[in-house]
RNA sequence: GGAAGGGUGCGAGAGUGGUUUAAUCGAACGGCUUGGAAAGCCGUGCUCGUUUUACGGGCUCGUGGGUUCAAAUCCCACCCCUUCCGCCA
């Protein structure tokens, strides 16, 4: 969510946030107009009950009683009206996107993400390599026909020596990690709709479209664990001296993949559910930007060490998820698909999570001041796919990667 | 699933309709003070009024409603926690 009251003080500055989003900025002048209408009713409301308060110190006689119970009935009416514009206003903030930070590329979609570098050597083949499901058949350590037949499309065992791959990733990242000072945490994959709605999953109906719901116990399964780790600290202020606070969490993640229908369907690329290990950051403001590189630079450093082939994108402003500032993809190089895929993306969610969540710190001059928020991935399954392409060899078989070893 | 108890500020904890404007103790931070510190004193949430200050108003005792001139306190619904029973990896 966004200040309200930055909204009244730079409405232009917000404008331009969001037009750059490509968003209908209509709602920016409709939110100022609600604002308005509130304070004014706001105002009359609470001269009413000021009247209230200060009769009813004493104890009232019976005449000043009678005068009182008018003076409520207009409360009353001014109570509806006041619930009325609340609604209206909450529905319109809550339907604001995070305003893009300053370096943050413009562009309408995805195709204007901005490149910044690519790292590593891509490998080269002395014959036609292979694609990852087709390895993952050969090999029978991916299966998608008997998942598609015990769960539907879009599932996929992993067995055997991708079951090993996948714990040794795991094993090898979270042991930097808890080396780094981040609490490692296995949080639940259920979530409170009031929780979703605090990290900004469920305002929209595309949004919501793309969430397992149970409608039983008003329950979502989370997307990534992030969701559950950001609001465990809901309500909460931090001293300044506790920040930054680093979680390393693994959860399973459940998607719905709605309107994904003819992408990535073969494989694991693209799954209902998969494993994942998630940085996530609780950060002083001042600080947000510096720690959204640092967990950049966490993420090259597994892969470096991976010797994976990957390249850095900056989203652009019309790709960015709407909690997100900003976010750095790292997209990871497939030689048998010939192509570079999203395997990492790492988020600075500045205030807009913790203003909803209420998540605060005491700043020097002892005010409080909402947290910045961050995640970033640290190893999903995709990283598994792209070993498999990199590290094949021309007998069929697949290298394990020197950093790996020791884990599997 | 059944039964009972409970949820008060950063923490502990009092308060069962009207000097409670949320007592008291502790913590952290800021200010005053100091050569510097300790001690001491003052302050500390949200929001509105014209930006800041100052001052004033409203809100805030798990959440949302309700009763009342007046609610932390009474009523209803919901959320959560603890203990016991049942089930269970």
């Amino acid at each position: 969510m966004l200040d309200i009251k930055l909204i009244r003080r730079n409405p232009e500055l917000i404008k331009e946030g969001l037009k750059k989003r490509n968003f209908d900025i209509g709602l920016v002048d409709k939110v100022l107009e609600l604002d308005e209408r509130r304070r004014h009713v706001l105002k009359e409301l609470e001269n009413e009950r000021a009247e209230i308060n200060k009769k009813s110190k004493g104890m009232p006689s019976p005449a000043e009683i009678e005068n009182l119970k008018k003076v409520k009935e207009k409360i009353k009416i001014l109570e509806n009206e006041l619930g009325l514009i609340e609604k209206d206003f909450n529905a319109a903030m809550y339907y604001l996107p995070n305003l893009p930070l300053p370096d943050v590329p413009v562009g309408k979609n995805e195709k204007d993400n901005k490149v910044l570098y690519e790292v590593g050597k891509k490998p080269k083949f002395n014959f036609e390599p292979k694609k990852h499901y087709e390895i993952g058949e050969s090999l029978d350590i991916i299966d998608t026909q008997r998942a598609a037949k015990v769960s539907g499309s879009r599932f996929g065992y992993l067995k055997g020596q991708a079951a090993l791959l996948e714990f040794a990733l795991i094993n090898f990242a979270l042991k930097k990690l808890v080396k780094k000072g981040f609490i490692p945490i296995i949080p639940p994959v259920l979530i409170k709709e009031e929780m979703m709605k605090g990290m900004g999953y469920i305002d929209t109906e595309v949004d919501r479209e793309e969430r397992y719901f149970f409608e039983k116990d008003k329950q979502y399964l989370v997307g990534t664990s992030e969701q559950t780790v950001g609001p465990m600290h809901s309500g909460e202020i931090f001293e300044k001296k506790d920040l930054p606070l680093r979680y390393i969490s693994f959860s399973s993640c459940f998607r719905r993949e709605a309107g994904s229908y003819g992408k990535d369907v073969r494989g694991v690329m693209r799954v209902h559910q998969f494993n994942k290990l998630e940085m996530f950051s609780y950060s002083k403001p001042e600080d947000s930007v510096s720690e959204h590189k640092l967990f950049l630079a966490i993420e090259e450093e597994l892969m470096k060490e991976l010797a994976l082939p990957y390249r850095v994108i900056h989203l652009s402003t019309g790709d960015l998820a709407r909690p997100s500032a900003s976010t750095f993809d790292i997209e990871t190089w497939l030689p048998g698909l010939g192509e570079y895929k999203e395997t990492h993306s790492v988020s600075n969610t500045t205030d807009f999570q913790s203003r909803r969540l209420n998540i605060r710190m005491r700043s020097k001059n002892g005010e409080l001041e909402f947290v910045h928020m961050l995640n970033g991935t640290v190893f999903s399954e995709r990283p598994i796919l792209a070993i498999l392409e990199n590290y094949q060899q021309k007998d069929g078989s697949i290298k394990i990667p020197k950093a790996l070893k020791k884990y599997m």
